[in-house]
DNA sequence: TGAATTCTCGGAAACGCTTTCGGAAATAAA
DNA sequence: TTTATTTCCGAAAGCGTTTCCGAGAATTCA
């Protein structure tokens, strides 16, 4: 099986090339019956128009170039996935890359990505990137690209956020309502923007309901199960439990969970346990475990539509859109029967 | 910022765009002091080649196109970043697809990889994939490709597959040999050759240690928490709970433990449970759970290799290469003391 | 019926690179 | 010094498209 030319239609039908390329993008002057002659001619021999060439004659390559910190959990998977049925459907296609939490990698990508050339990007910066000067080049060079979570405020590129802020507030307050009277947030790597918005949260929620600082801390453990397992064993080598845990997430979530219970403190009975970014496992564990589940698939969606909007308008537009999400409690944080 | 091109270079140091050429690809003749002097000022103008432009004339792509059927699961999340990081090495580029388990998007993911000219396929088949002779045809017209599990043994390509069948003889034996009476298997949905293997090295256990066929059962469940719980809901409601379950991987698992510990029904003491697959939550659920670990870092890189290895040398073999795993065995089989 | 428009389409350049061919310059052999 | 080799490089075609330009044919308008 050959692979047909635009020049091999234009032979066999004795038009020229011009002609050929006419039929296929709407935009040119052509007669309806040739159009469809060459239209007919072309699907019957099976011809396939080179999108390399395409790309290398137009400016656009109708990809997408999409890079996440990782795709180990379930969060950037869903993202990914939502993304891609968006912008399939929009005739795009997406690369994915990840770039391994790492910093050069994620830079690695973004060039490859460029070089490759994606019409534009959208990028979920990993932990560490500081290197805000490297993106601001890239927008300037009028790079379309619109950014997901994890992202410095001061970047004048469409932004996608969750409201970080807002939910660990509710997370919280869920835990001081229920008079649980020491409060521990276990937070994430310290750089993130995720991160110091949680904590943030969890601070209002402190202020709000005057809560004495002697009754609540805030500990950096990360985003992996170990992490949060190495906090706890570090709090009850100093015996210094709380009645409950807000987590940064699932994963530290349950790796606390684990030490918890391996240490003889039954969860939520003795210890209350929130997490964060809700995962699939959070129903199948026992206890089951509260947590705030964000909207990737909208997310996804809105991140895809303004990229879009960019590539189309030519500009980047600054705007902030914050997402809100659902908070799923459940028997993890909850003393007495579930409502 | 300009996007230089080889012109540029040529111009400004007054040779030819094939010399200039020549500079970047070893393979030609050229004075070693012209060659460095173009390298060092193509580094200097920032000058990128234009990968669409090489793609156009060259025929390789360097661009490798890896088809799963789902990243939502740990498995191929792996999978993928494993491959990734050798394929990178060996200074290729991965372009990643999912098909969500869904046989039309499969062929569409593959045949917009084979569009945009990359060099080559790794494929993990989704579950329904029955239309072989499609892949045949790809084959035929010189598509190098390799399969990564779930595949029909006819196909005529490097296919990597875990010995499934020798590691679900080792899981039953242990619940044999631990004289649990009654061991049902919950296996994956029918179509699968991964699900075949399970259930031969199930029935091949049962059969190697002489259990009477009215002391085991094979269920078909799926690959979902969901299903799993599905199936214990049923047996429950028939009363038909057996004394292990060996699953047919970790989420079938994790549902079926979910169910009968709402259902008063203790993991192990009442229950054991083995599952398949390891993911990172075997160890964080109470009781972890026992399973297989796959290799999944080295079945992807020698996917890798072997794909390498069928780009250059033209030609399609037919070998396949079986992985073995370890069994993990933790407290959800075990009903004394683990060792 | 002749002039002015409007439709269609072919020719050809362009996108940025690779690669063959042949020739000039440099080197080695005679 | 002349001839035979080798080394290096320029010219140009080619990869498969898009797209500008302009010309002939068809149509409309006086």
């Amino acid at each position: 099986m050959k692979h047909y030319t635009i020049k091999d239609i234009a032979t066999k039908l004795n038009v020229s090339i011009s002609t050929v390329s006419r039929a296929f993008n709407d935009k040119y002057d052509i007669k309806k019956e040739t159009k469809d002659l060459i239209l007919k001619t072309a699907k019957d021999m099976g011809y396939i128009p080179n999108p390399i060439a395409k790309k290398l004659s137009q400016k656009r390559s109708l990809n997408i170039g999409v890079v996440v910190p990782e795709f180990i959990n379930e969060y950037y998977s869903e993202i990914v996935i939502a993304l891609q049925e968006f912008l399939i459907s929009e005739g795009y296609q997406i690369l994915v890359m990840q770039s391994d939490e790492n910093e050069e990698q994620e830079m690695k990508n973004v060039q490859t990505l460029i070089k490759n050339m994606v019409d534009g990007l959208i990028i979920a910066p990993t932990a560490g990137t500081t290197n805000m000067t490297y993106y601001l080049n890239l927008i300037n060079e009028g790079n379309p690209i619109v950014f997901l979570n994890r992202i410095n405020e001061s970047i004048p590129a469409p932004k996608i956020v969750f409201n970080n802020v807002k939910w660990s507030f509710f997370a919280t307050e869920h835990l001081i309502r229920q008079h649980y009277e020491t409060i521990y947030h276990l937070s994430g790597y310290k750089n993130l923007s995720v991160t110091s918005e949680r904590i943030e949260g969890f601070k209002k929620a402190m202020n709000k309901h005057k809560i004495s600082k002697d009754n609540y801390k805030i500990i950096e453990a990360g985003l992996l199960a170990q992490e949060g397992m190495e906090v706890i064993e570090d709090l009850i080598f100093n015996h210094d439990i709380p009645n409950a845990f807000f987590c940064v997430n699932d994963m530290v979530a349950l790796g606390a969970i684990k030490k918890l219970k391996e240490n003889g403190y039954r969860v939520p009975e003795d210890v209350a346990v929130v997490g964060f970014t809700e995962t699939r496992m959070a129903e199948l564990v026992t206890p089951q475990l509260s947590s705030i589940k964000q909207p990737t698939h909208d997310m996804a969606k809105k991140a895809g539509e303004l990229l879009l909007k960019v590539i189309k308008s030519g500009t980047s537009s600054e705007e902030t859109i914050i997402f809100n999400g659902v908070f799923n409690i459940r028997k993890s944080s909850v003393k007495g029967d579930l409502i």
